[in-house]
DNA sequence: TCTGGGGTCCTGGACCCA
DNA sequence: TCTGTGGGTCCAGGACCC
């Protein structure tokens, strides 16, 4: 514990969805909801406009949009938000050699190793100007909290949002969480909070009046007595710059629950493929297997096997996964199939045993196939290339580029076409054009940047120089007023007329498909987020 | 149309071994 | 030799976080 409010958290605003805004003009105070469109999809970020509608992270995406049927709805964009966060990281680095990121839009910074605070005035003059610096350089704003510990930085934070800065005076701590619910304390969530409401604690002075015997007692060890130092404002974790990996793991939830067995299986071993990709990537190897498996009720169950040595082979983890999954009952339904490798190590030994009985199915015939995955979404780096569909698929929100009308996003998609508008960041609200999914013309495209590069104008519309009207196959749309979109659309609010055929979020789904767009009749492929 | 994905940490039981 | 005990490892599940 400090005795100067020298750690500082960094929370990004509505991180994802303030990404959006910032990237698509058109989508500026408007509400905006980013996650998985699927039929199981989940909310990741919802925008501040949308908030107020009730929507927030974690939602079922089903449920945000009866709370919000006009938000624009996209999928994520993670190679953007990746590239904003490096900037944001490296803002955060020159203020001191000791930053924790712990997640793409959150980080502790010990300013006291960087010498960039000593005491509460300085502590708040780094922390403004942070903030001044990452709007200069994203355009994005971020909230800072500033304590003597890690865990009251990210309570001031919390209290910060949005834009904002809050400050804890050392010596307060007590006195200022004594009146919080418990669920402020980090470590307390729904399961915590029940078990302690129920032993008639609601706040955090109730913890403390408690007794570090009665919590351990309540909560175990560990738990129990963490909690109790938390509820005093006690708190020495250090801020720890590099942490080393303990897992790796890729899962997917299917929008329909698979019931073949066969099927359940070749799904395994593509993400035992996907998670030794990651693995190697990441340039470990592992020793335990785990398989994971969500059944049709959302009972979840994990079934380990430990080698004799690290892997990284990817018959070697498609085997053991394999093996796990026989001692599984899938019968009634598999919502979700997980492979995970734990037990990381830098290098490779490889299990010899596990090696031969690799060796042995390799000479097994190959499963067939399965048919293409429904999701939409362009595969991350360190994913492997997903097979090209049949039928070219738009998700909403995505980055595109015409040959005749340059940059845009995906806006909306359904029957056979797609809605995009064409503008960038340093524009005003673009047009919208329609086409045929399969227009030649359009090619999916890497995101632009937030700001402006020094050539470009930000006076100057997208549009100009380019071509007026609608060309051969394409209708086009007013440029200020937000459109209907397809079906799985980013709905800018008070979309009014949708072309015929196409339902938004408060129509039924387009024929032969879900939200994302049309999957084989049947079919349960991986998700989207 | 209820509930994603990628993690970490902890607990408790089973089992082995000294 | 039998029993008790304590530590270590493995395994499964729960809770939490972003």
């Amino acid at each position: 514990m400090r005795t100067a409010p020298t750690i500082l958290h960094l929370d990004m605003d509505a991180f994802f969805a303030a990404a959006e805004q910032a990237a698509k003009p058109s989508l500026r105070g408007k509400p905006v909801v980013v996650g998985g469109l699927g039929p199981r999809g989940v909310v990741a970020t919802a925008s501040y406009e949308a908030r107020r509608f009730g929507v927030h992270s974690a939602m079922p995406m089903a449920q945000a949009r009866r709370l919000a049927p006009n938000a624009a709805y996209l999928v994520p964009r993670f190679s953007l938000y990746r590239s904003v966060s490096e900037q944001v990281m490296a803002i955060l680095g020159q203020l001191s050699p000791l930053v924790e990121p712990l997640s793409l839009d959150e980080a502790f910074v010990d300013l006291e190793a960087g010498g960039a605070a000593h005491d509460t005035p300085t502590a708040r003059a780094t922390g403004e100007r942070l903030r001044a610096d990452i709007r200069a350089a994203t355009g994005l704003t971020g909230s800072v909290g500033l304590a003597g510990s890690k865990m009251l930085a990210k309570i001031a934070s919390e209290q910060a949002k949005p834009d904002g800065l809050v400050l804890i005076e050392p010596g307060t701590e007590r006195e200022l969480l004594g009146p919080m619910p418990v669920r402020t304390l980090p470590g307390v969530g729904p399961a915590t909070g029940e078990h302690l409401r129920r032993a008639g604690m609601t706040t955090v002075a109730d913890l403390a009046d408690a007794g570090e015997d009665e919590l351990v007692r309540l909560l175990g060890r560990a738990h129990g007595a963490s909690l109790f130092r938390m509820a005093l404002g006690h708190d020495d974790r250090p801020v720890v710059a590099e942490r080393d990996a303990k897992s790796v793991s890729v899962e997917d939830t299917f929008d329909v629950d698979l019931h073949d067995r066969v099927r359940v299986r070749i799904e395994v071993e593509r993400l035992a493929e996907r998670c030794v990709q990651r693995l190697r990537a990441s340039g470990h190897s592992g020793r335990t297997i785990v398989l994971k498996v969500r059944r049709y009720d959302f009972s979840t169950l994990t079934r380990s096997e430990t080698l004799r040595g690290p892997t990284d082979d990817p018959a070697v983890v498609r085997e053991a996964a394999g093996r796990l999954l026989e001692a599984v009952d899938t019968t009634g339904g598999v919502r979700l199939l997980g492979v995970g490798v734990t037990g990381l190590t830098d290098y490779t030994q490889e299990d010899l045993f596990a090696q031969a009985a690799a060796g042995a199915a390799a000479e097994a015939p190959e499963p067939a196939p399965a048919e293409a995955p429904s999701g939409a979404a362009a595969p991350e780096p360190g994913e492997p290339a997903r097979p090209e569909p049949a039928e070219r698929r738009w998700a909403a929100g995505q980055d595109v580029r015409h040959a005749l009308y340059g940059p845009g996003w995906v806006q909306g998609s359904g029957v056979g076409r797609v809605t995009v508008r064409f503008e960038e960041p340093w524009s005003p609200p673009g047009r919208v054009r329609t086409f045929r999914v399969d227009d030649e013309d359009l090619e999916a495209a890497d995101p632009l940047p937030l700001l402006a590069p020094a050539s470009a104008d930000p006076a100057e519309s997208p549009e100009d120089g380019r071509p007026e009207g609608p060309g051969p196959g394409e209708s086009s749309e007013s440029a200020v007023e937000p459109v209907g979109p397809g079906p799985t659309a980013a709905r800018p609010v008070a979309a009014p007329a949708r072309p015929s055929g196409l339902a938004g979020a408060d129509g039924p789904p387009p024929a032969g498909g879900g939200p994302s767009g049309p999957a084989p009749a049947g079919a349960a492929g991986p998700p989207r987020l």
